[in-house]
Formats: C-alpha cells, sequence, structure tokens
DNA sequence: TTCTCGCCCTTTTTCTTGCTCATCGCTCCA
DNA sequence: TGGAGCGATGAGCAAGAAAAAGGGCGAGAA
C-alpha cells in the first residue's frame, strides 16, 4: 500500500508528508466532534427526561411501532446487547414495553407506550434543534458534503471491520 | 446574535425547510460514524495494551510532558473527571506517573513511564492507520474539506455551551 | 501581621451508553 | 427427534457526563 507518499506536490516536503497529514488527524476531529454533539443533545434530551442513545430508538419505533430489538440495533448501528440493555431500562421509564410474539418464541416486539408516544414530538425538536445547532453557518451544499464524506468515512470503517 | 434566520433564500420551501433537511440527518450520521472508528480504533489500539480514549493521552504526554490532568482534559476535549478516571486506569496499567507538583500543591503533573514511551510509536502507528482506512478512497482535498467541516460544526456545538 | 473567605484543581460518586464474550431458549431442518 | 442457528440476555470492562466533595492557594479585611 501506499505508493503516492510524497509525489504529490513534492513542495520542498515542508511539512510531512502532504498526503497523509491530514488523514491522521480525522480520528481525532471525528471523535471530538461527536463528544460535542452527544453532550449537547444529552443535554437537550434531559429535558423529556431521557439519555442520548435513546432518542432513535424513540424516533424508531414512531416510525415503525413493534420492531424487535435485534432490528432496531442493526438500523440504530448499536449492537444487540446494547439495544436490550438500553430497552430494558426505557422499559423501566415508562417509555416502552415488551410483548412476547405469538408466533416465534424467540422473537420480542418493542412497542411505544403513550407516555412514549407523547415524548415524540419533543425529542424531534430535540434532535432537529441539535442539528440546526451543529449546522449554523454551513450551506446547505456544506452540509450534503459533510454527510456524503461522513457517509463514505463510516462505509470504509465498516467493511474493513468485516474482513477482518 | 441570530437574525438572518429564515432570511437565507426562501426558495418557496419546497421540500420542508430546505435549510434544516439535512441538518437533521447531521446528529445521527455523525455518531454513527464515530462509533464505527471507535470500534475500529480499539481493536488496533487493544495491541498496544490500552483503549480507546486513552490513545490521546500518551500522545499529548509525548509531546510535552507533565501536564496537569485539567489541560489534558481541556486540550482532549474531554471533562476533568473522566480524565482522572483515565489517567487513574493507565497509571495502573504502568503507561504514566502521577507526581506532585512541588510549587503548587493543588497540581499533580501526569509523566511518561518508560513503559509509556515505548508505546508511542506503536500508538502513532494504530492511529494514522486507522486514519488511513477512514480516508481511504477519499481525495487529499475531501479529507481537508472534511476537517474543515467538522471542526466548523465542533465549534458551533462549543460556542452555544458555553451560553447555556 | 494574621485570619478568613473565595476560587481553582483534583478526585469521588453515580448514572448511562457501548463493546466483547458467554449463555439460554426457541425454531427449523435434516 | 436431535443438532445447528438465530435471537435475546447476562456479565464484565471502559469512556463520558453531572454533581458534589476535599485541599491548597491567595487576596482582602481586621
Amino acid at each position: 500500500m501506499s505508493k503516492k507518499k510524497g509525489e504529490k506536490k513534492l513542495k520542498l516536503g515542508k511539512k510531512k508528508e502532504s498526503g497523509s497529514l491530514s488523514a491522521v488527524d480525522l480520528g481525532p476531529v471525528i471523535t471530538q466532534t461527536a463528544r460535542s454533539l452527544r453532550t449537547a443533545l444529552s443535554r437537550s434530551l434531559a429535558e423529556s427526561g431521557l439519555y442520548a442513545g435513546q432518542d432513535g430508538v424513540i424516533q424508531m419505533l414512531a416510525e415503525e411501532d413493534g420492531m424487535t430489538p435485534g432490528q432496531l440495533a442493526v438500523r440504530l448501528g448499536v449492537k444487540a446487547p446494547t439495544m436490550t440493555r438500553t430497552i430494558g431500562r426505557m422499559e423501566a421509564q415508562g417509555f416502552l414495553e415488551r410483548r412476547a410474539d405469538g408466533a416465534d418464541g424467540r422473537l420480542t416486539k418493542v412497542h411505544l407506550t403513550e407516555a412514549g408516544r407523547q415524548s415524540v414530538e419533543q425529542i424531534g425538536r430535540s434532535v432537529s434543534q441539535c442539528g440546526a445547532l451543529a449546522a449554523q453557518g454551513l450551506s446547505d451544499k456544506e452540509v450534503r458534503t459533510l454527510l456524503k464524506l461522513l457517509k463514505a468515512v463510516d462505509q470504509n470503517l465498516h467493511s474493513a471491520q468485516e474482513e477482518g
């Protein structure tokens, strides 16, 4: 790998290699931004009485009630055990409830409770408000570009994970 | 601040509000990408015997030994309690050690041990390798754009945090 | 000069998400 | 009918955050 190491511009090799220079910063910057976002969302979500990470479950269920923990995990990009525990906590909090599937005994269906359904709107507000804040000062086009690049990165990470 | 709220373009509001449309997706996508990255980095870092989140401490200390927990926390974008505990764990793992500051009794200086110093190189490899993987298929320019946009988002999030 | 109060830094505590490894139960197919 | 698989959980480890508790330093008041 890596033939195009320093051949990019060859500008006197002023600062290291211009090719990898930025890539190293990618990790830290993504991590940092995600942390900031999580913290911000967390505070906004606190008004609804829930934590960052739980919002997705509510929104997913609002779109399609009765999903299984496994489905939720996949769609939210989280591992199954994490989803199980989060669901358990949210059930205790009264936002949703588990019901056994009549046809297949292995499956558990997750349903929104009345309280859960009532929180949907407020959560949507928190999320979009948070998104708007994050995107402040960026043009529509820039946001789309950011989204596209981020998805590409995520894709890279995923495909590598499978190969091991 | 903020008078220029909806006066941006006013283009008939074709699809909802063209401004926020993508913005809502920003949060989930960033979160998701960060999770993937964390997982990937975690595996790579495991060879060095440490966890995702600890790498930054080593690298920071490699650059400037003897920083205080507070300084490390700020530079790594983490809250002080988190840093304290991480340092404690890393001290137990043998990567670094705490020393009291002679001049100011409130301060604690964190120093890399020999083992810590020896891990610096390998960690650097893990991080840059991970960054390279993430940036796979992206042009140099795209990476720079991504970096720029991400930093802008992070900035937005931070400035809002201060205002409360 | 001495004492006290306010401030800063660190650490402790408690709660959550998230991951990996391991386990238990149910299905379905050979 | 017995085993392979899939789905949901359980247990253990770590990062992060918020709230609050210790300790030391320094400045201002008496």
